[in-house]
DNA sequence: TAGATTGTTAATCGATTAACAATC
DNA sequence: TAGATTGTTAATCGATTAACAATC
């Protein structure tokens, strides 16, 4: 019963993977076909499906469709559920406006901002004032949060997120948050992404032998 | 001499600590009172830092400002790296204007497009023809880029930014990019994080005992 | 010196991989 | 059935933590 966030991480990756494989005629997959669309091992793929007893069939390996299902299922994506985004700057207003979900799963239904020069009200996606995100978070059983406010701003905003009933959160400010024990957070931090390829694309360049690709 | 993503990940993540260490008024810190500010143990700390070399003063600790300078320069923050972005939708254009980024080590010098109607030449940071990207590249000495165009073009332009040189990508299209032996991908899948949160937001609903906090 | 902290080695923990019996 | 693949247990690998001798 150990599965972490590396292994939700593959979850998502084996459905990626597998509609890539349906698109290519794929009916039904071994843990080795997926395993080598995934970029992992098979034994890997096997004993992440038993984790969330996925099974298959001996001999006839898993059909597509019930594995993405399956899949679709654990990840929570046949429900659909509400996302709204605090501050509204340049990376706020583009997640709002973020065409790239895969359908199902994710809806952003609002922002929110202290700025009044922002505030839209009337748009599908409405960017309303932070003063009513606690009432709108309420009465519209928000769960997940993105938060896209400067660094100075984050820490507070976060607490204001936590204490309206928010239980995930998506923290693209650069400081490290920490939250309650019944709130999940997800810091997204592009500095210290591209300090990470900095530095290995300068160990490549002197050392010669160092080959890195990584993801999680 | 094992280093890995993860590794430098805390390197940076020492490193921020140790800012907000200094704004209170440490001079020196121990292994401890770093491994308190990071969230990390103090084994972790003095074992990462053996990793890379860094000695301090056995009784004394370590010196903040030294400390601070190595960590910079193992991560490559006293020298500058000028980064390019390919795509200028929502998320290039925001992550273009973007002023996060702490002093040094890091500048975003030029966006490119395939849309005339976002060609933008003269600004400081000029928005060009992907056509010049190339000789751009080349003639500036450009490792590092940013792919943020849709999913159906990225593999198309990640060969594109590799041919001209590129040796680290960081990725935010939501494909799964493998690149050369000698160039660095990290990828970015905003779908992927939140479906993350969404599945541990949901495990700590429903059974009571799970109180996650996550990174890397 | 006595005491506290580093630097490093050994022990532990967890996650990945290999192996193989069960079985379709 | 014979052969191939699953599901699961055991072995391996790597990373984290604990312990402790060196030493300032």
């Amino acid at each position: 019963m150990v599965m972490n966030r590396k292994c939700i991480l593959r979850l998502s990756r084996y459905k990626n993977a597998l509609k890539r494989l349906k698109a290519l005629g794929f009916v039904k997959v071994f843990s080795g076909n997926l395993a080598d669309a995934a970029g992992v091992t098979s034994s890997q793929v096997r004993k992440d499906f038993s984790l969330f007893g996925i099974t298959g069939n001996r001999r006839g390996g898993y059909k597509v469709d019930e594995l993405v299902l399956r899949i679709r299922e654990i990840l929570g994506k046949n429900e659909i559920h509400k996302v709204v985004i605090i501050g509204i700057g340049n990376i706020g207003n583009a997640l709002l406006r973020y065409k790239g979900f895969e359908t199902g799963g994710i809806r952003i239904v609002a922002g929110f901002d202290i700025d009044p020069s922002r505030y839209q009200p009337e748009r599908p996606v409405p960017i309303l004032p932070l003063d009513e995100f606690r009432s709108y978070v309420e009465s519209n059983e928000i769960k997940i949060g993105i938060l896209a406010v400067p660094d100075v701003a984050a820490h507070h905003v976060s607490e204001i997120m936590i204490a309206a009933g928010i239980k995930g959160i998506l923290n693209f400010a650069p400081i490290q948050l920490r939250g309650a024990d019944d709130v999940v957070i997800s810091n997204i931090n592009l500095e210290v992404e591209l300090e990470n390829l900095i530095y290995f694309v300068n160990v490549a360049d002197k050392s010669v032998p160092a080959l890195v690709t990584e993801d999680d």
